[in-house]
DNA sequence: CAATAATGAACGAACGATCGTTCATATGGA
DNA sequence: TCCATATGAACGATCGTTCGTTCATTATTG
């Protein structure tokens, strides 16, 4: 009996996730040069070989790893792509920090990965993720019913909306990531509160 | 006689020189863990024992050489502190701009090396440069003349300017060091033009 | 000044360790 | 039986570091 379960034809194959899970976290810690696939194996509990019947190489590993999160990363139920989807700009300012917060908290892995690939790869893997950015908002913005989003004359909407995301996701991720926690000297909701302030009204004083 | 000259004992001693920046060039480009001795020795035009009458270990010689640019990076006469002693904030928002992306051609070897630390060594050669930088900012201020700027109230003066300049910053490290070229899709002028206009006005209408 | 001793930069072979990868073999469910 | 999965010993290459040695220069001596 219990044929019910067991959906996979093949075995376990748990395995496979171990490595993937054990090699994300030591290359994220100490890149790729300095992670042995021994290191791995041994943190995956798993054979030295046993690596090899799944990936053809360490780097193809690595490379794996970044697609599958690029793969998430990208998906448009995530933190950021909902706020895009759901809000217009420039009202929802304080969303896309929040957002940004969500993103850098979920994908940090991710983004200590970009890290290592252009440390060590020269950024060959990643680097046609940034290109054509301004691009890609402008599509974004496009896309938004309600027509272009009201800025002051002469701001190019798309850029103004990378500048204000780029602003929030380098906040957090110098938080999170650098470990240069409260580095603002305040909490981020505060921050968030802050750079918004600042995006709306500007810097300067008002009766002027 | 002739004492006055000969201040190094020992001969030419050029070859330091030479490990130090075939070591820095190799570090930068392929990571602390993908470079071996070998390779620098062969750069440098040096044998490879030779490296070990300079430096105690590879990693020692990789942290002289973060500890190079560090005491070459905060003296006063860089472009950023001269802007911070020789104008006031918010009026030098423009000159901010200027002076950030004159450091990250200066340093871009240094900050991409910054991230080798980040990548490899979790960061324990450099994380001490993040801390306290708010109260930097605050104190670079208190020493200007003048008095507090002149900012919408409500708003930290130390902490704006940390925004401005980081904003400045993050933008000219994705241009040239993640080789983004263009990623906002105008000249690097215009994107300062913009930034600043951002900054002192704000993204709003004014008629509102 | 000439002769000698002392210095430490420079070299590259060599060491033991560890690297990524392969392979012969074992295992266990279909 | 078959075949995908798993194992770990083994391979050749390369790693960081050490070592004995050479050699030009400097310092000391007479």
């Amino acid at each position: 009996m219990t044929l019910t379960k067991t959906p996979s034809p093949r075995a376990s194959a748990g395995n496979r996730e171990r490595i993937l899970k054990a090699a994300t976290t030591l290359f994220r810690r100490q890149g790729f040069h300095g992670t042995s696939t021994r290191e791995i194996a041994e943190k995956a509990g798993v054979s030295l070989g046993n690596i090899y019947n799944h990936f053809k190489t360490k780097e193809d590993l690595f490379v794996f790893i970044l697609a599958e999160y690029e793969k998430e990363y990208f998906r448009p139920d995530q933190p950021l792509y909902k706020v895009f989807a759901d809000t217009s700009f420039p009202e929802n300012i304080e969303a896309l920090g929040e957002a940004s917060g969500k993103m850098v908290h979920k994908f940090g892995d991710y983004m200590l990965l970009m890290y290592v690939d252009v440390v060590e790869f020269d950024a060959k893997h990643i680097a046609r993720l940034f290109h054509g950015m301004r691009d890609r908002y402008a599509k974004l913005l496009a896309s938004r019913p309600g027509g272009p989003p009201r800025l002051r004359s002469g701001l190019d909407p798309a850029a103004a909306m990378m500048m204000v995301v780029w602003n929030f996701f380098n906040y957090f991720m110098m938080e999170k990531l650098f470990k240069a926690k409260g580095h603002y000297g305040m909490s981020d909701p505060d921050a968030i509160r802050m750079f918004a302030s600042v995006f709306r009204k500007g810097l300067l004083p008002e009766d002027r």
